[in-house]
DNA sequence: AACGAATGGCGCC
DNA sequence: TGGCGCCCCTTCGT
């Protein structure tokens, strides 16, 4: 419903005001009706009692001459106002831990209407949250030829998947701002580089909790994304919304900078570059950044220079947020941006309005990703709360293979959500991708991490630890093995499979202190490392400690064989 | 502890 | 086309 026609349904209300003194014209008065019912509209308190109101056969004329010439205006009592449409008889808004939908609103998940979240088809197993769409089916004949082809180059057999479910470690004020991207090192199996908001990189060995190295000179804002160079595992490059490419030796923490859009600084709001998508093409040596305005820009790594002009790929003026080489035909790039498009490029031919493909969405697409070994499949992320599965072996790109439904709409000062595949799985079906929408968990409203089999849409696992009350949007799998790397809010998080992170913790004695922030308490060991000058900014925690101390079972709900878990949908 | 700010997208006028 | 207000399941700092 429109604000305009929320305010509409609501009756007109004013609060009388001791301020009311002097005469209006009649254009000002109705400012200041504007005003004042502006006034109720954002009383967020629903116990306010007394309020005049002004009735509607009052024929538009001032109700504060009305209070002035002594006509005594209607009190009614409002109790229960709802907080979204600002009508009675329903509320919205948490109701403990779970949040109930203004039933005069589309369901917040699937932007339906005519029912809410709770009763959305797509959220039918309360447990579960979130429930895959089923694939859209056309019935044609080449729909079918084509789901038979796609049954084919599916192995009948899966290997089972293995979802890490426990927080190994984690670090707690590492960064100062949120996190917005994640990278694993190479060849380093314990080394994950992450980025933030202040354009800060840091650099963990996880394997030793305490290991971190913060580079905060390399860029001033947003650190967009990153990607090691393919030819030293030493090196990352990695495009920032200040406008500037970096290129940083990890060592050293020297970094040049290889393209800079801003060059006379800020002259204003509407001309500031700023860099997001990113990748590296290894066969040409080159850099492709796309910028806000719709631009791609190219730079050569091995001469350091700008290669060629810059094309627009997207919507004039429109965001491209993501870039991704084909990692069979890295000529073949992927891009995606604000202008509600997915585009596939030959860089070879690379014109204005030479995409090979579009691939439409509804709204704004938050990342768009080859698959990672035979890249023939793409699965695109968009905010109008959909996970895409797009086939390009046959070219039918005009539609997407599958939608499958999935709570991640809410850009506004999160870092976007972005589905993200599992390199290791040979059948290229795992996608990890955090959810917005969160779940009650004995109280608690935790906002799962979610495994998703993208070749039946099925919901494999939802990772959650009640230590994580923020909203996880940026996550990654590591290339080798069986870890989940997590950014919420400004921590970092490493998952491991419960068996793993137990058998390092036979290993490693270290002091582990585990910080609850709702109650700003720490546990753990029982002792207190606040005055531990070198690792005050860290808390981090092994499974094995945290249960031992009190806390309710563990929370991680993971599982490769749902079968047995999904019973009690009714 | 209440509040403002963050520079995000969209629809409306 | 651009400016503005709305969205209203955020998070942090003051």
């Amino acid at each position: 419903m429109t604000a305009r026609a929320r305010r509409a349904l609501f009756p007109e209300v004013i609060i009388e005001r001791d301020t009311d003194t002097e005469e209006s014209s009649d254009e000002e008065e109705e400012e200041e009706e504007e005003e004042v019912e502006n006034d109720v509209v954002e009383m967020d308190d629903p116990e306010v009692e007394e309020v005049k109101v002004k009735g509607k056969e009052d024929g538009g004329s001032s109700t504060a001459i009305n209070i002035k010439k002594g006509k005594s205006p209607i009190t009614i009592s409002l109790k229960k106002v709802c907080k979204v449409c600002k009508k009675t008889g329903h509320q919205a808004g948490f109701q403990g831990a779970t949040y109930i939908d203004c039933p005069m609103k589309p369901c917040f998940l699937c932007k339906l209407p005519g029912h809410t979240t709770v009763n959305c088809p797509h959220r039918a197993a309360m447990e579960f949250g979130v429930i895959p769409a089923s694939r859209k089916r056309t019935l044609n004949s080449l729909d079918y030829v084509f789901e038979r082809q796609m049954r084919h180059k599916v192995p009948s057999i899966k290997p089972a998947f293995v979802i890490p479910d426990e927080v190994n470690c984690a670090v707690i004020r590492y960064h100062s701002r949120r996190v917005t991207c994640l990278e694993f090192h190479p060849t380093n199996n314990n080394i994950l580089l992450s980025g933030d908001k202040k354009g800060q990189l840091g650099v963990w060995d996880f394997s030793k909790v305490y290991e971190k190295t913060v580079y905060g000179n390399i860029h001033s804002c947003l650190l967009n994304n990153m990607k090691f160079s393919p030819a030293n595992d030493g090196t990352v490059y990695a495009a920032s919304s200040d406008g500037t490419v970096s290129c940083t030796d990890l060592e050293t923490g020297l970094s040049t900078s290889l393209m800079d859009l801003n060059p006379n600084g800020w002259q204003g709001g509407n001309s500031w570059r700023m860099l997001y998508g990113m990748d590296l093409n290894a066969e040409k040596g080159l850099v492709l950044v796309a910028d806000n305005f719709g631009f791609l820009h190219l730079v050569d790594v091995r001469s350091n220079s700008k290669k060629g002009d810059s094309i627009l790929i997207h919507k004039k003026g429109t965001k491209v947020v993501g870039l991704h080489c084909n990692p069979v035909q890295p000529d073949l790039l992927l891009s995606c941006g604000n202008d509600h498009f997915a585009r596939i490029w030959d860089i070879r031919r690379l014109e204005v309005e030479s995409s090979l493909h579009g691939l439409p969405h509804s709204r704004v697409v938050n990342s768009a990703y080859f698959s990672p070994l035979s890249g023939s499949k793409i699965v695109t992320t968009s905010i109008d709360n959909r996970i895409r599965v797009w086939d390009s072996i046959f070219g039918n790109l005009d539609t997407p293979s599958r939608e499958i439904v999935h709570s991640h709409d809410f850009n506004r000062h999160l870092t976007p959500f972005r589905a993200e595949w599992d390199t290791k799985d040979p059948s290229e079906s795992l996608v990890v991708i955090g959810r917005y929408i969160s779940e009650n968990y004995n109280g608690a409203a935790l906002h799962p991490i979610d495994f998703i089999d993208i070749s039946t849409g099925q919901l494999i696992a939802e990772v959650m630890d009640p230590n994580i009350t923020t909203i996880s949007p940026v996550n990654k799998l590591h290339p080798r093995d069986d870890v989940l790397a997590s950014g919420s809010s400004r921590s970092l998080f490493i998952w491991r499979p419960k068996e793993k992170s137990e058998i390092v913790q036979e290993k490693d004695e270290r002091k582990i202190i585990v910080c609850d922030r709702k109650n700003n308490k720490k546990f753990g060991d029982g002792s207190d490392n606040d005055d531990d000058s070198g690792h005050d900014d860290i808390l981090s925690k092994k499974g094995k400690n945290l249960k031992s101390k009190s806390r309710k079972p563990n929370l991680v709900i993971a599982s490769c064989s749902s079968s047995s878990k999904k019973k009690k949908k009714s």
